[in-house]
RNA sequence: GGAGGGGUGGCCGAGCGGUCAAUGGCAGCAGACUGUAAAUCUGCCGGGGUAACCCUACGUUGGUUCAAAUCCAACCCCCUCCA
């Protein structure tokens, strides 16, 4: 088709986040109508959402911003199933209040990105716990079960992929893409929502809601998947070696989920920046067009508007003040991640492999040893030689001591 | 219930009585080169220890042996086929 004429389909083709699409022309022409209402779920599988779900997230942003109303759907009961989608092996079942709990977390990240309240265009949040869990068995399997069959749900990749690596699909999974099929329908009947969203691995999964809901309802029903981000060099978004980069400031600190972005490949800039600021494109396309060291401008900037959304301007003016003075001047920042020892074991002295695994920069003192030996081990910005060199009062500076493993990690130590 | 195959370090995957903390690959870490990028090259990559060396580990538990990831027994789990 031509390029859409809603406000919202022309954000999310422009900006790269469709990736395919149940009936592009004919939601193109729902939205044409007047306001919708869309949803994304999100399972309960940890106590917080990291990057590989901020597309989505962004996404429920443009849907309001362009003058819809979001629903974000909070998976209390699918999370008791586990979606199998992608997975070799089923997820350890999660205890009811590790999903309780998990929930919590997830749910206050929204309220940094969405608008909630009863407006028309107001973002809501409901969970899908209040209609699963009180499901009859029989009366279900009658109503909807007749709606699936075992020869089509064997197609889905979720499924398929299984079978044909040998892996075991145990029947609690099996029943996962109905349930989410009736999440959608579900909503459809009590919100009139007309279109879910989700990453492109749930495409089987939101097709199947987009049927169940024609054929028990009748209803015209969309699905819009956005593409599954890898960086340029290959790798899955949001890992990193300390693990996901988690989007709760309790799970990760704005300073190192702004250095996250701030090390982002060049070749990934302009994709990123249209995929997770709100910039103006023609704003990304100068930023994407910088060459060589220049690209490092763009970089920061991305760092700068992530961070804003993700925590706030105040998190991201100090976390960029503090990048500045680390690797720009080399200075010592107070906001550099702090930790503390005792006062009195510092100015007895402390090895300084010993004082590398305090500050958490390691996890063992062999690889505290490694660090050093092979040269990765600074103190105050001089290079440690020897992993012995006792370490104490004595090399305090203004206070503090400046550990740093490697070119990127720095700590401050605080006696107290 | 029967027959066969399998369970090895974060992952994949060799090993099949000693030289095995266990080949190789991926991931990760450090160094060099750079731009807090990528690619490349080099080193490292279970824990403790300056080191010698010690401890823990090859599904679980016992056993054989001077010596077991490797052999035996029982058990647990997974896969395939049959009933």
């Amino acid at each position: 088709m031509t390029s859409p004429r809603s406000e919202f389909l022309q954000v999310v083709a422009e900006r790269g986040f469709m990736h395919q699409c149940t009936d592009l022309e004919a939601l193109d022409k729902r939205l044409g109508e007047g306001p919708a209402v869309a949803y994304i779920g999100f399972d309960a599988t940890a106590q917080s959402l990291h990057v590989g779900s901020l597309m989505q997230i962004m996404l429920l942003r443009w849907w309001q911003k362009t003058g819809n109303k979001p629903i974000v759907l909070m998976g209390g009961g699918t999370t008791r199933i586990g979606d199998p989608t992608g997975k070799d092996e089923a997820r350890k079942m999660l205890s009811d209040e590790d999903i309780a709990r998990n929930m919590a977390g997830i749910q206050t990240v929204f309220a940094k990105y969405l608008s909630f309240g009863d407006g028309p265009t107001d973002s809501m949040m409901v969970n899908n716990a209040d209609w699963l869990d009180q499901l009859n068995y029989i009366s279900f399997l009658r109503d909807y079960g007749r709606h699936f069959t075992i020869n089509r749900m064997m197609t889905f990749d979720s499924v398929k992929l299984r079978l044909e690596r040998e892996q075991p699909l145990t029947f609690l999974e099996f029943n996962y893409m109905i349930l989410q099929a009736y999440d959608f329908a579900e909503l459809w009947a009590r919100n009139k929502c007309v279109l879910q969203m989700g990453g492109s691995d749930q495409w089987g999964n939101i097709v199947n809601g987009v049927e169940l809901g024609r054929r028990v309802h009748g209803a015209e029903l969309f699905g819009l998947t956005s593409p599954l981000l890898t960086t340029s060099s290959g790798a899955k978004m949001g890992k990193t070696a300390n693990g996901a980069v988690w989007l709760n400031a309790d799970m990760l600190s704005p300073w190192d989920f702004w250095q996250y972005w701030r090390n982002t490949e060049d070749a990934d800039v302009g994709r990123f920046l249209k995929l997770y600021t709100e910039l103006p494109l023609a704003e990304i396309a100068k930023l994407e067009a910088l060459q060589g060291a220049a690209i490092n401008e763009a970089k920061k900037i991305l760092a700068g508007e992530v961070t804003r959304l993700a925590h706030g301007e105040a998190a991201a003016a100090e976390a960029a003040e503090t990048a500045r003075k680390t690797f720009e001047e080399g200075a010592l920042s107070a906001n550099l991640p702090t930790v503390s020892v005792a006062a009195g074991d510092l100015a007895a002295g402390i090895t300084a492999f010993a004082l590398f695994v305090q500050a958490g920069l390691v996890t063992s003192n062999g690889e505290a040893r490694r660090l050093i030996q092979q040269g990765g081990g600074r103190l105050n910005d001089q290079p440690i030689k020897d992993p012995a060199q006792p370490i104490s009062s004595a090399d305090l500076k203004d206070g503090v001591l400046k550990l740093t493993a490697g070119k990127k990690r720095h700590v401050l130590v605080r006696p107290e």
